[in-house]
RNA sequence: GCCCACGUAGCUCAGUCGGUAGAGCAUUUGCAUGGUAAGCAAAAGGUCACCAGUUCGAUUCUGGUCGUGGGCUCCA
C-alpha cells in the first residue's frame, strides 16, 4: 500500500495501519504533535485505519484543520464534565469557534460561576484519565434509539433532520456524543484549557424556541499560549472604544438621558468634525451634492413611502401636531425622494447624486445596544441616487470605489464584502427586478476584483444590496458601506423623468451610506487606532506644556496663535512640575507635546516631543507650524 | 425582547455574616518653581442606581423597575 505525502513523495505502509502509525514513520515530532489527518479529500482521525492507496496530509495544532479538531474535542471533554455533574443536562451542539469552542446545554437551573469552575475541574479530571476518543459508525435506526436510550432529545432532532443513512458517534468513556468529527485521539491532548463565560442561547438560533445554557471555553496545547491567549483578550479589553471614549472624554450615554442615546463631548465632536469635513470634501469632489431635510414628517409621507407597513417595529410612536400624526424618521429617503418630486427631471441631468448627513432614530431592543457601535439615535452618511438604466453600471461602479477609498483613507484594509438576497419574508418588486439589480450588484463586485460573500436573503425589503463590515477589536465585524437598491420608493411616489424619447420613465434609485453611521464608524476608528488617531483626526493635536510660572503667558500666547493658524491646541498651564504633564499628555495619546520652558521662550522655538518616543527635539516655532500643517495636508 | 452577571465618590475599585462607608487617581487649597511618564501636605467629595417589602433598624436580605456588561435573536 502506498501513502502519498504532500510534497509528492511516497512511502509505503502496511494495509490497514492506523494513521497514527504512519505519522510516526514520518517523523516521532510530527507525530506527537498531529491532531488530525487529511486522506484523500477527507478529513480522518489519527487511529482510523487505511485499507488503501491514498494521499495524505497531517494537521497540528498550527493548522486550522488541527485547531478545529482541538476545540471541539475540547467541547466534548467539557460535555462530558457537565454530563457528569449534571446527568440530567441535555446536550444540544457544542462546535469549535474562533479561538475556542461552545456547548450548548438545557438544564434546570443555569449555570453559576461555582459551577464552571466544577465542570472545570472535572475536566482536569477527566484528562488525566486520558480516555481514548473513539469513532463509531452507526445506523440512522440504531442512532436514533441510542440517543433515545440516553434520552437526548435534541440529539434525536438533530438526526431527524439529517438525510443520511449512517452517522458517526464518537465515545470517550462513558460520554458519547453524536458528531462528524475528527477528534484528537485522547483527552489527554487536551492541555490548557479555561471556560470563559456563561451566556443564554436559543435552541437552533430561534428566539421562539427554547433558550439553552452557553458555556464558552478555550483550549490551546501549552499553559504557555493559553496565558498569551488571554492576554490578549486583556488587551483587546482595553482598547475597547467605551473605554477609550470615557478615558479621552469623547462621548458619553447616560441612564438620565437613555440608553442608545449618544452625547458627543468636545473632543468627540472635534474628531467628529474632522471626519464630517473629509466626508462634505470628498462627496463634492466626487460629483455629490449636498442637502438637509427634517428629523420628523407626516404620517402621509411614511404611508406613502411603505416604512407604516414594513419598518414600523424599528419606529418609534407617532406625536401629535396640530391634530395630524407625525413620526420621527427612521431613514432619511423619503425626504430625498420629496425633493426629486418637487420638479420634473430630464435625462440629460442625470446621474443626481444627493447626500446627507442625516440623524435618524430607530428602534432598537434593549439586549442590543452596545456603546457607539449599535445605538437608537445615529448619523447616517446617506445618500440617494438617481439614474438611467444604462448608467447604472457605471454608477455601482463609482459608489464602491468611493466607499474603499474613503475606508482606505482611515486606515481600514481587512474588511468583507457582502451581496445581500432578496428576504423570504417582507419584501416588494418584481422577482425579475431583483434578479438583475443582484447580477449588476455582482458584476460590479467582480470588476472590483474584491472577494465577497454571498448573505442569501439578507436583502432589504425593497432592493439587493452590498454590504462592506469591517472589524472591531474583537473580530466582530460591524457592517458599515451599504449600497442598496431601491424598487419600492420610485413605484410608490411615482417617480419619473423624461428621457430622449419625450416619455415617462421610472428612475432607477440607489439608496448608499460610506461609514454607515457616524456613531457605529468612529466606535469602530477608536478601536482601530486604540485612541491614537493620526494627526489629521486627532481632537487635540498638540498639547502645550509649560514649565514654570514665568513661561506661562508665552504658552498661552502660543496656543492662541496656533489656534489662528487652525490647529488644535491645549495648553497646560497648571502649577504642576514638567514630568507630571508630560505623563498626562500622554495618557492624553496627544500625537505632539510641546514644552516650553525659559530657554524656548527666549528663543521663540519649542521642544517638542512625538507621540510614541521618549526623546525630544528643539525647533523654531514657524517650522513646527509648518510641519504640522505638512502633516495634516497629507492626512497623516 | 430572552439567559446570566453586575450597579458603592468624577474615574478604578475595597467593604458592610443587617447598626447609614473606605483607598488610589482626579478636584480644591497651601507649600515646593520643578526640563520630558506621577514633588509634598491638607481639605472637600457618597439618599451605597431607583421603588417597594421584611426588620427596632436595609447600602447589605427579598421582590420589582431602570441601566450596564457578556451572549442569543434582530440591524447602520
Amino acid at each position: 500500500m502506498r501513502i502519498t505525502l504532500p510534497d509528492g513523495s511516497e512511502m509505503a505502509a502496511e494495509k490497514g495501519q492506523a494513521v497514527y502509525d504512519i505519522v510516526g514513520k514520518i517523523g516521532k515530532k510530527l507525530q506527537k504533535d498531529a491532531i488530525v489527518a487529511q486522506l484523500n479529500d477527507e478529513l480522518a482521525d489519527l487511529s482510523h485505519k487505511v485499507t488503501a492507496n491514498a494521499s495524505l496530509k497531517v494537521f497540528t495544532f498550527k493548522n486550522p484543520e488541527g485547531k478545529d479538531a482541538y476545540w471541539h474535542s475540547a467541547s466534548h471533554l467539557m460535555a462530558q464534565a457537565v454530563k457528569r455533574l449534571f446527568p440530567d443536562a441535555k446536550l444540544a451542539i457544542g462546535p469549535s469557534i474562533e479561538n475556542g469552542f461552545y456547548y450548548d446545554f438545557d438544564v434546570e437551573r443555569s449555570f453559576t460561576p461555582d459551577d464552571v469552575q466544577k465542570i472545570e475541574a472535572e475536566m482536569a479530571k477527566i484528562v488525566a484519565e486520558d480516555l481514548p476518543i473513539v469513532r463509531e459508525e452507526l445506523s440512522m435506526e440504531k442512532a436514533i434509539e441510542l440517543f433515545s436510550s440516553l434520552n437526548e432529545p435534541y440529539k434525536i432532532e438533530l438526526l431527524r433532520d439529517l438525510d443520511a443513512e449512517s452517522v458517526s458517534i464518537y465515545r470517550q468513556g462513558e460520554f458519547v456524543d453524536l458528531c462528524r468529527g475528527p477528534h484528537v485521539p485522547r483527552t489527554s491532548r487536551i492541555k490548557s484549557f479555561k471556560l470563559l463565560t456563561i451566556a443564554g442561547a436559543y435552541w437552533r438560533g430561534d428566539e421562539k424556541r427554547q433558550m439553552l445554557q452557553r458555556l464558552y471555553g478555550t483550549a490551546w496545547p501549552t499553559a504557555d499560549e493559553l496565558d498569551a491567549y488571554l492576554k490578549m483578550r486583556e488587551e483587546v479589553e482595553r482598547r475597547d472604544h467605551r473605554r477609550i471614549g470615557k478615558e479621552l472624554e469623547l462621548y458619553s450615554i447616560q441612564e438620565e438621558t437613555g440608553p442608545g442615546l449618544v452625547l458627543w463631548h468636545t473632543k468627540g465632536a472635534r474628531l467628529r468634525n474632522s471626519i464630517e469635513n473629509f466626508w462634505r470634501d470628498e462627496h463634492y469632489k466626487n460629483g455629490y451634492d449636498l442637502v438637509y431635510s427634517p428629523h420628523i414628517g407626516r404620517g402621509q409621507l411614511w404611508q406613502t413611502s411603505g416604512h407604516l407597513d414594513f419598518y414600523r417595529e424599528n419606529m418609534y410612536s407617532s406625536m401629535d401636531i396640530d391634530g395630524q400624526e407625525y413620526y420621527v424618521k427612521p431613514m432619511n429617503c423619503p425626504f430625498h425622494i420629496m425633493m426629486y418630486r418637487s420638479r420634473g427631471w430630464s435625462y440629460r441631468e442625470f446621474p443626481l447624486r444627493w447626500a446627507e448627513l442625516g440623524t435618524v432614530y430607530r428602534y432598537e431592543r434593549s439586549g442590543v445596544l452596545h456603546g457607539l457601535l449599535r445605538v437608537r439615535g445615529f448619523t447616517q452618511d446617506d445618500a440617494h441616487l438617481f439614474c438611467r438604466p444604462d448608467q447604472m453600471p457605471e454608477e455601482i461602479d463609482r459608489v464602491l470605489s468611493f466607499s474603499l477609498y474613503m475606508l482606505r483613507s482611515f486606515g481600514f484594509n481587512d474588511f468583507k464584502v457582502y451581496l445581500a438576497t432578496r428576504p423570504k419574508e417582507k419584501s416588494v418588486g418584481e422577482d425579475d427586478k431583483w434578479q438583475s439589480a443582484i447580477k449588476a450588484l455582482e458584476e460590479s463586485v467582480r470588476r472590483a476584483g474584491i472577494e465577497y460573500e454571498v448573505d442569501e436573503g439578507g436583502g432589504a425589503f425593497y432592493g439587493p444590496k452590498i454590504d462592506i463590515k469591517i472589524k472591531d477589536a474583537l473580530g466582530r465585524e460591524w457592517q458599515c458601506s451599504t449600497i442598496q437598491f431601491d424598487f419600492n420608493l420610485p413605484e410608490r411616489f411615482d417617480l419619473t423623468y423624461i428621457d430622449r424619447d419625450g416619455q415617462k420613465h421610472r428612475p432607477i434609485m440607489i439608496h448608499r451610506a460610506l461609514f454607515g453611521s457616524m456613531e457605529r464608524f468612529i466606535g469602530v476608528l477608536i478601536e482601530h487606532y486604540a485612541g491614537r488617531f493620526p494627526l489629521w483626526l486627532s481632537p487635540v493635536q498638540v498639547q502645550i506644556a509649560s514649565i514654570t510660572d514665568e513661561t506661562v503667558d508665552f504658552a498661552a500666547g502660543l496656543r492662541d496663535r496656533m489656534m489662528r493658524e487652525g490647529l488644535r491646541v491645549e495648553a497646560d498651564l497648571r502649577n504642576e512640575t514638567i514630568k507630571y504633564k508630560i505623563r498626562d499628555a500622554i495618557e492624553k495619546k496627544v500625537p505632539y507635546i510641546g514644552v516650553i520652558g525659559g530657554k524656548e521662550a527666549a528663543a521663540n522655538s519649542i521642544s517638542v516631543r512625538k507621540r510614541g518616543e521618549n526623546t525630544s527635539e528643539s525647533m523654531p516655532i514657524d517650522e513646527f507650524i509648518a510641519r504640522l500643517k505638512d502633516e495634516i495636508s497629507r492626512r497623516l
